[in-house]
DNA sequence: TTAAACAGACCGGTCATCCTGTTTTTAATA
DNA sequence: TATTAAAAACAGGATGACCGGTCTGTTTAA
């Protein structure tokens, strides 16, 4: 009974584009307004979906929220400052190219949001266990990657700097973008990685 | 008819007290849960206060935020990230002092809550425009009293060059203690320390 | 006498979640 | 392949808790 012959069906279920829909709307909204700032119905409302089809899909704002993390954040961040550092010929060039790429975004965009990761791991990790756990796995992915990156250029490193090396370059990407938040200007992000540039390999 | 000749008085009035108990409490509660996750109620109970006392002194939660951070935060700000590195011999010294001393707290200590400047400025700066400006404010004078020290023990540095140093310093520092949140390890710090110590002139 | 300081209840609104019902899709069965 | 049982997907209103702000009244201090 759900249409006859030839009526069109009142609706078509797009589970997979319903969640993805969602996803990326919370994502938009977290970042841009933070997560407690947003509500369930902001996200229903700017989606395009009802109480029920978010409610299906993400039985509590937190499964959202951590959902959001994983899936979109995680992405967000190899997309943005992994994959085109690890592309570029020296780890060096690949860094500086990212601080130089993003920076010009926010002089180019009027507000400056700041670092999803960042974002959303300062707001929720000491809220709650499950979203600083899931917000460090992707810090340490990153640095990890980092890391074995400057290995890989100069194998006479040592993997303990190797390491330290990758901490301070994402570090001063957080902090810097801290600060930019704070002055809405790509300033510090400049300034971080003229000095970045004097003390890497 | 406030009391009789002997009794004793109902209350003792201590404005002062009061205020400052008020945001001790706030600055505490907001710092280890954050802002969203505080309510004012939270803050009446903690501070052993009123609801009418407190909207005696702070008609709204957010006038309470911005007093938080301009008369804590800031005040903290100064006296272990500012103060004890300006009273180092060489700005170097002081700076790694610093990391190390924040490191060495957060071993002792069984949580790791974070810088409270950038847990408040991230949380608030894109709530509103107020919280913003005050957060920037602290993150002004930090940089620029590092960008002076900086030329101070070496004049020939350019003053372009200063800043972005001090930039460079501040935002290793706060993106080392967004990692070290996520870890709840002062790892970061310590790595970031060692690094800056092979840049810092 | 007057204003400041404090007490404590009250209220309108919001929010996250739950719940009941409907429609679509899948899967089983014959 | 046709039928049907069952589950998934979605709709949308209901609800109860909480929160920030307000308001009135009382006490203390100037």
């Amino acid at each position: 009974m759900a249409q006859d012959s030839i009526g069109k069906p009142k609706r078509v279920n797009d589970p997979q584009g319903m969640r993805s829909r969602i996803l990326d709307v919370a994502a938009d909204l977290f970042q841009r307004r933070g997560y407690h700032s947003t509500s369930v119905q902001d996200v229903v409302q700017a989606a395009g979906a009802t109480g029920g089809a978010l409610h299906h899909h993400f039985p509590t704002k937190k499964a959202l929220g951590l959902a959001v993390i994983e899936e979109r954040v995680a992405r967000e961040v190899n997309a943005t400052a992994i994959e085109p550092v690890l592309r570029a010929d020296r780890l060096k060039t690949g860094v500086l190219a990212f601080f130089s790429a993003v920076a010009g975004e926010l002089e180019r965009n009027q507000a400056v949001t700041g670092c999803p990761l960042n974002n959303l791991a300062m707001e929720l990790s000491l809220a709650d266990p499950d979203f600083r756990h899931a917000s460090n796995a992707i810090f340490e992915r990153w640095v990890g990657v980092l890391a074995q990156r400057f290995q890989d250029d100069d194998p006479a490193l040592a993997p303990r700097q190797a390491g330290a090396l990758a901490t301070l370059v994402i570090a001063a990407y957080s902090g810097a973008m801290a600060m930019a938040k704070a002055s809405q200007s790509a300033l510090p992000l400049r300034d971080c990685a003229a000095q970045l540039e004097k003390l890497l390999p």
